[in-house]
DNA sequence: GCAAAAAGATATCAGCCGATACGTTTTTGA
DNA sequence: TCAAAAACGTATCGGCTGATATCTTTTTGC
């Protein structure tokens, strides 16, 4: 029988022999819609690179609208996976110091890890393309995305700048300074071969993404108020 | 016949009825195109909104991606017309006074500029999303946008970036700058609906448009190196 | 080992897409 | 006024898309 749910399984603990196919079509949905969107890629097209056959995404996921949606739940567990580090590092950073120097340090480093993810991680590469283009043209995975992701996200890059602000600076005012840090990083992930042939640079790796943030790291002094 | 060229026309004297035509074709493929890229939008959908049917599009433009890249061009010439002004007046000022502290102040000029075409105009929507689009996956249009828009745009920025700095920053470093600084905005434009979600703004206009462009000010005081 | 459930394959459907062959009406210059 | 060019309309084509009805094979629990 069909099992179009597509949750709640995990630990049952027979016919592991699906897991295999469902998880290379998640992976062939999420290149695909990360590079052409949802209208762009084609079922064909994911069903081909995952190895299936047509009716095999039906199967699973129940079409190509509910393929779609589990792919932004896919990306909330990567983007959580990748992120936990960093932010758990700022956080405890804050927990034993809470100046606005430590406030500015723990900033710098859930950008850096935010950078990483949407500059240097190809693998990252695919669902970067995914979630921005769903905050772009708000889709079936905008919630998820934008609750799970961009919210919490961003609220902890506002909260780091008002700490590191101390008292001058308002909430909301904050909540557009990040806005403003972070769609700055969207250069090198959305508008990446618009910047590369800028730069002349074949890739935003190693050396290069290096540099990049070492002048982010002057613009974060500069939000956070330091000469 | 057929006069699929589309060019070369303007000042010849007859047959004026079709100018109509194509410019209300064009209207409707640079918002269709801008709203939902090249393959999203449709042709049929195109033809509807602009009223004609539907060979109309390959009689004048010869066919879809004909009017892809004729939508490009006239993106090309909007953007002169609305850029001239303010670049032309960023300019003079500089030659008037090529200080740090007026090339600070020429910069201000073309970002406010800038920012009120992403944010602001609401004709300007369409464009601005072809454009961004076009940059994250380049297309048949790439070329013209980027020769055309991109590269002279960041280069006078990142011109005005190094003359405000001094001698303190290299050629590289600036471009680089300038590449933040424009991406920054992006959070208005391709980011729009998130961030105006998260900022809980109907719009991006009017006083929020002002209170945003105050924060980019003192970004750009931050950049250009001043307390 | 054997019924049942899961997993996979084949074939085909209706719908939309871009394109165009072809006919008709309108506008133009002389 | 009249032929030519331009502009517009109808009808339709082949191709691709997402979906699904139907059948076969594989894997599981007991």
């Amino acid at each position: 029988m069909s099992r179009s749910d597509g949750q709640a399984w995990e630990a049952a603990s027979g016919y592991r022999k699906g897991e295999a196919a469902r998880a290379r079509i998640l992976e062939a949905a999420l290149s695909a819609f990360g590079a052409n969107g949802f209208k762009g890629a084609t079922t064909r097209q994911i069903a081909e690179e995952a190895g299936v056959n047509l009716p095999a995404l039906k199967y699973y996921f129940g079409g190509k609208e509910g393929l779609y949606l589990a792919c932004a739940e896919e990306i909330v567990e990567r983007y959580r996976r990748q992120m936990l580090g960093p932010i758990l590092e700022a956080q405890a950073g804050l927990e034993a110091d809470g100046s606005p120097a430590q406030a500015r340090a723990s900033l710098k480093i859930v950008i850096a890890a935010l950078a990483d993810q949407m500059m240097e991680s190809r693998e990252a590469e695919a669902w970067t393309g995914f979630v921005l283009r769903e905050m772009a043209e708000p889709g079936p995975a905008f919630d998820i995305l934008y609750g799970q992701v961009w919210a919490p996200g961003l609220d902890l890059i506002a909260y780091l700048i008002g700490v590191a602000r101390g008292e001058g600076v308002s909430r909301k005012a904050a909540r557009i300074e990040a806005l403003l840090l972070v769609s700055s990083l969207s250069a090198f992930s959305t508008a990446r071969p618009m910047s590369l042939k800028y730069l002349a640079w074949p890739d935003a790796g190693g050396e290069r993404f290096a540099r990049v943030m070492r002048i982010v790291d002057e613009r974060i002094d500069g939000v956070t108020g330091r000469s």
